[in-house]
DNA sequence: CGCTCGGTTGAAGGAGGTCAACTCCGGTGG
DNA sequence: CCACCGGAGTTGACCTCCTTCAACCGAGCG
């Protein structure tokens, strides 16, 4: 039923580092099976004492942290190939929500195995390291955004980090576009901005031709504007780890 | 001339968790010395290849980033015991410096013994990702002040973030006082705001007596109520790790 | 003694927030 | 088959929080 290890399809599409096959029979065992999430709900609530680790197969997802007065802001996206459940101490509160954008297949590992883990592959604990601090860049960039960008720098960004995301786990199809279920609510929370001025700014954006977004698929249009723009050098993400 | 880790200051604050004579041992010799650094000097140049390691033994520093246009994100302020050079893949270009707020005194780490570190000392390599996963929390919650908050909420936010730190490594005097060698330009470009208005909406918070700063000590006058405005519910931050 | 750095204050303008109404579209159920 | 509904997107008007510009003060220091 599911999918096994040594089968992963986000192994094949040559974004991530390769492992031995005995760390993926680790891997393997160490998995408890998949969970599977319908567009809108959540994999982990806020709050919550939970200490469950996932790796998300199939999907996507966004990371956020809610107010007291009900204002929301999603910390990242996530992709297939994204580790989730590093953000706190293992059996404490979970500090952040994990809700899914579309219909998503998450990997489940047993958290109790994760000291064997260290303790007999050491390697695949300094990956988890790699993949927490690398996850960690991700909120630092999007800290810089929302701390120092324009409305329309903050938007251009966005699109052109969450394309090479998804294109890097091979969601690019024929014609240059790659899926983007994000609601433009998502990333007036995403970018700390209201849900009106992000409707207005992307309006100016798409109406310049820098990108297209319809039936939730997006397509650049200028790449290089978009980047002169978002002010980004973007650094290649290739060879990171997955668990 | 150096401090011995066994006799390491940091570990008698009781904010961290202990570790094995053993592990410490191990510790001291991945250690590679001290470096001091002058206040408002580098630690780190953006975008240099480095690689190293350190830990914050003693003084304030803080991890930024530069955009093209000379705007510049605080990422997050450093105290002592907090571990550096996490954030990027070892001998890639660092994607954020490190400056020094005050003089202060690192400890360097030898990045080729890290694999040994796993390799040898599973616990520790737990440790250092649990401080990885740590850090990013930080962020993440800088992340929500700078998206969500007014002025006032972000800074009530920071004041508070910085006493309970500071307070945690045991700087905090008879009189309730921790030491604060932040500028408001450091406070400016840690919140996405302008200088001029990080001073009046300090000035107005002063005003209410809810906090204090003065000959670069701070002392919270109005814990609840600072609590309240920034609308922040603190976790205890003891026991974490110490490399 | 003058210079620089950090802090303070006032005035004016703009980027973005809020409120409100309307469209479009895909269910879903009569 | 059509009516209804809710979610997402769009647009206009108004307002405010914050930025920008500019000037000034005080303290430390070469």
């Amino acid at each position: 039923m599911d999918v096994p290890c040594a089968d992963c399809p986000l192994r094949k599409t040559g974004a991530f580092s390769p492992n031995t096959t005995e760390e993926i029979s680790f891997i393997q065992s160490f998995k408890r099976g998949e969970v599977n999430i319908k567009a809108g709900n959540l994999l982990v609530r806020e709050g919550v004492i939970s200490g469950e680790l996932y790796t998300l197969l199939r999907g996507w997802a966004f990371r956020y942290r809610t107010l007291g007065n009900g204002k929301r802001q999603i910390l990242n996206f996530l992709l297939p190939g994204d580790f989730i459940g590093l953000q706190e101490r293992l059996g404490t509160q979970a500090s952040s929500g994990v809700e899914v954008l579309t219909d998503a297949v998450f990997c489940r590992f047993s958290s109790e195995r994760l000291w064997e883990l260290y303790r007999n592959h050491p390697a695949l604990g300094y990956d988890i390291t790699w993949i927490a601090a690398h996850e960690e860049l991700i909120v630092d960039e999007n800290l810089v955004s929302v701390g120092q960008r324009s409305a329309a720098q903050r938007i251009a960004m966005l699109i052109l980090h969450l394309y090479k995301r998804a294109e890097s786990v091979g969601m690019k199809d024929a014609e240059g576009a790659v899926p983007f279920p994000v609601t433009q609510q998502h990333m007036a929370d995403a970018l700390g901005l209201s849900l009106v001025h992000t409707n207005k700014t992307l309006a100016q954006l798409t109406r310049q031709r820098m990108f297209t977004i319809r039936n939730s698929r997006m397509t650049i249009g200028e790449p290089a504007l978009l980047n002169k723009l978002a002010d980004y050098f973007s650094v290649p993400l290739r060879g990171r780890p997955l668990i």
